[in-house]
DNA sequence: ACATTTCGATGATGACCATCATTTTATTCG
DNA sequence: CGAATAAAATGATGGTCATCATCGAAATGT
């Protein structure tokens, strides 16, 4: 059946966040079109009805999931930025959490308009720790290159984490040291930036 | 045809050396056993006289690209060890390297027994830059967590910098970064032990 | 109100996939 | 030498995949 103007476009919305969630759960591949739209609680014939591929998809579901991700994190100190994304909370939900730690791997087999889409997430997440970095001092180095650093890091604590088995001793070891890393990076750089 | 008994544990070998390479260019899921087969001159049908199934392949591939990695790395000095790490040959060719970068996202959705093998490939790559970084000091500080926070920033860049569309300026700009910052580790952690 | 459009459902397509049974052929072991 | 064995090839299995054609029904535009 044919359904309202607005519903549809809801609906649209509830496909690309559904696989939001599905493709850094499962990876772009683990998902099939007919799997991601039962669970957005439809058949899957209608796809095609709003997406000209799957391919189509997995570039807006990137963009969103950068974009929930950066909603969370605007506006937070940087110091709190790492220790809500360097944190066992996040290694465990990667379906709510960071699309580069959960799918950077997958990314590099995608097309350039996907990739496109990730380098977009990639500066908008060091623009943030870049921001939350600027201290009351004038900043005279480059707090950019060192938000870029504290992200390439974080990102691959998470990855790294992940990939070792369930309660192993690794996987909380790498989280806990590289927050503390990224800890005294950042103070390092504000510091820099105070006296610069 | 029969094989002679060396010959056959030989095709074993190019068949895991021939997974290792093509599973980092592909992903895990990316690369079908008859594909595969083919790939290491064979047909698909003799796959099953090795193997117990693809997930068992998977865990031995992942052993030995970490094998080949570390044997490249081994007796090199830490910032010579980050200089080749980091660098855009390296990116460009994920086939010939680091299966933690290249696979690590995919770890994720493996058996416990494949994740263990990237704890171990991982546990291997840190022990070589931390006694990369041992000077001729005595060496009282962590150089451990020095090591892991390397690692991770050093595997975290290569990921990021690969999910950058190609002759992305961005792509390189991490490249660049990341070497710079891990130098300063580096040196920050020598210092450091020297004077512990 | 009626014709047109379009969303979503149903079902089919052809291409892959991992896995296995069978056969052929040659080696190994007694 | 002969019997047992094992590697590799061939071919089939059942499952999943992305994509598309079709159709019913309801909302839209006139």
């Amino acid at each position: 059946m044919r359904v309202t103007k607005q519903k549809a476009q809801e609906n649209r919305d509830r496909i690309v966040a559904t696989a939001a969630s599905l493709f850094r759960e499962r990876g772009f591949d683990g998902v099939g079109v007919a799997d991601l739209m039962e669970q957005a609680g439809f058949t899957h014939g209608g796809f095609y009805n709003h997406f000209r591929s799957k391919e189509d998809l997995v570039g807006e579901a990137t963009i969103k999931g950068f974009k929930e991700l950066n909603e969370r994190y605007q506006d937070v100190d940087a110091m709190t930025a790492i220790d809500l994304y360097i944190s066992r909370e996040h290694r465990d939900a990667p379906a709510q959490g960071c699309p580069a730690a959960a799918l950077g791997g997958d990314a590099v087999r995608q097309p350039e308009s996907v990739r496109s889409n990730f380098a977009d997430g990639i500066e908008a997440m060091t623009a943030i720790i870049e921001k939350g970095l600027a201290s009351a001092g004038r900043g005279e180095t480059d707090l950019r290159a060192s938000a870029l650093g504290i992200v390439a890091q974080a990102a691959g604590a998470i990855m790294l984490s992940r990939a070792c088995p369930d309660d192993s001793a690794l996987a909380d070891e790498i989280l806990e040291t590289c927050r503390a890393q990224c800890f005294s990076l950042i103070e390092a750089a504000r510091s820099r930036s105070i006296a610069g």
